[in-house]
DNA sequence: CTGTTAGCGCTTTCAG
DNA sequence: CTGAAAGCGCTAACAG
């Protein structure tokens, strides 16, 4: 006998059925680890097993889709895979399938609804048997349908208003706020945003705003600053520079609404005179470790990405399994990273 | 007449057929836009799209992939997501798929080589048309294989010695030595590893020394340390800590093999004395642009990450395609970035 | 305990 | 120009 299988030549079903004289039937039962359940033979279990060991066999999971109208594979529709954030949320994801068999399509949007459509059809037409996506505009009705009802799917990151879907957030009016709150303390921030179309974005800034309330302060439009362009370095540096302008001199405490608009922010605020102030209070939505090496306070709100991707899945697989998933927007919370000493 | 067509109940070729009276294979020559081709009556090529128009027709994949044995996907196999490079290049390698109507069914290792096995024969199950992957130990023979042939693969970032595939890396050792020689020129830089033993860190260990050689010092193993650990930012904090024991001071010049490293070495300095000096040389492979916002000078090495992903793509669909694409690497040049001033 | 039958939706001959 | 038939590999009844 030799070692291992040949599976450049492993066989069908089929094949092994004819090569040893049994019923597909049976040689699916052995082969599926049925066998005890419906009592084979010991002597038909060996043979077939041998047959199996010598020549190899390996599941068409394209025709077992084909079969069962469902597939083991779930899309995920992100708008830019290259984005920490996104790219941290597809690895839990990517983890959380493999952990049970399932495989991930992933496809981005970068942002362009038309692309998010197109992206949407094609991964349904693949018979995923599950989405998860993270919108770029509200998700349209119909958008998941196939015969014989609606791709169960769940939302991330981005909870527009009416969407009907399950969607999981991070909880991002509080984490504005506690943030809004803690550089509050020792000055009073700008808040730089890119993208305030976005619900995720919308509820920052709502946080910001109940922080100014909360410290009896009437002021935070003044100190609100947004460009609605893309979520980039450029608007950050946009930003910065409108910020500065606005006041006559650049922020000594700042907020961003995400990380790659801190990056323009500080790379404008260092372009300006060679170096940043050591002493500006910085904010930031996410976090990155190289942040933790600037001279100055930083505070961090975090999202928790891993508990995000879990409950989204955790309602997707129990909507694939035929359970009512409400349509409700869960809501996880973030953390204040303490500002490092 | 409605809208939208309602693809909930989207129909198949055979109900269109049946509901319009036709054969299956007209149908299918005026959906598929093959009616000039067969010459179709333009009252058939109306009556079906009128139908098609009303009831909604979507190809399934599923059922097309099974009976042509291509499925138009592609497998993509790297050790870890949420890692940047890998997350760039998967971006990368996800827009030229969507660009010519492929979908990318992606799968992470952890630099473990079971799962790396299992992700491969998961992947060829599925019918997959290709591969592409970032290996963690040298490809075994017979990974590839399936009924009728070996899978086409591609390697990246990692060219294992007699891997037999075609395989596109950067240029390691020249990026390397680049690095290494502007280093060089105002001090003896120090070169902390994490995972000497994958191929792509030896040819950048390879540079080094040789960057030394050519500026006439024997000394590049005394600067020379190595983790043999994953890469990671504790990596990178004990290499630091080693190379700091071993010289009885900080090195005040130092490269370090990847980003993650270096966030761990620039912590572990950092935490030495509340900060890093300033006038400490920095060399990178992997940029990040908060780097840019150290006051310390950094040299970084770049990969053309978007040059290794249209290459790998481009070799690959090639052999789905038939062509003999020969089992060599292609390295594909990177450049230094100029230190900023 | 084992075998038979039908069919998922598509494409590809081969006949008209 | 249009139609009929076969089959990809698997699974799910249903008979024995």
């Amino acid at each position: 006998v030799n070692s291992a299988p040949d599976r450049s030549r492993s066989k069908t079903i089929e094949e092994i059925a004819a090569a040893t004289g049994f019923s597909r039937t049976t040689v699916r039962f052995v082969i599926n680890g049925q066998a005890d359940r419906y009592r084979i033979a010991a002597a038909t279990r060996a043979a077939i097993a041998a047959y199996v060991a010598e020549h190899g066999y390996t599941l068409d999971h394209v025709a077992r889709s084909l079969k069962l109208r469902r597939s083991a594979t779930i899309g995920l529709v992100v708008p830019d895979l290259a984005n920490a954030y996104f790219a941290r949320l597809t690895a839990e994801f990517e983890e959380l399938s493999r952990a049970c068999g399932l495989m991930l399509l992933t496809a981005s949007t970068r942002e362009d609804p038309a692309r998010e459509r197109q992206a949407i059809a094609n991964l349904i037409a693949r018979g995923v048997d599950g989405l998860i996506l993270a919108p770029c505009v509200p998700p349209a009705a119909g958008l998941f349908a196939r015969r014989g009802g609606d791709v169960p799917a769940v939302a991330v990151d981005r909870a527009f208003a009416g969407a009907a879907l399950p969607t999981v957030v991070g909880d991002n009016a509080a984490m504005a706020a506690a943030l809004t709150a803690a550089l509050l303390a020792t000055g009073v921030p700008s808040f730089l945003c890119a993208r305030p179309d976005l619900p995720s974005i919308a509820d920052r800034i709502a946080g910001f705003r109940a922080a100014f309330a909360a410290a009896g302060r009437d002021d935070a439009e003044l100190h609100l600053f947004r460009d609605p362009a893309e979520d980039s370095a450029a608007a950050g540096r946009r930003l910065m520079l409108a910020a500065t302008t606005a006041h006559g001199a650049p922020p000594s405490s700042f907020m961003c609404s995400s990380l790659l608009v801190l990056e323009g922010a500080l790379a404008a605020l260092a372009g300006r005179d060679g170096g940043i102030p050591a002493d500006t209070m910085i904010g930031t939505f996410d976090h990155h470790p190289l942040l933790d090496l600037l001279p100055n306070p930083v505070h961090a709100a975090r999202q928790d990405e891993r508990a995000i991707a879990a409950t989204a899945f955790a309602r997707l697989t129990a909507a694939i399994d035929g359970a009512a998933v409400p349509t409700v927007v869960e809501i996880i919370p973030g953390r204040l990273q303490p500002q490092r000493g």
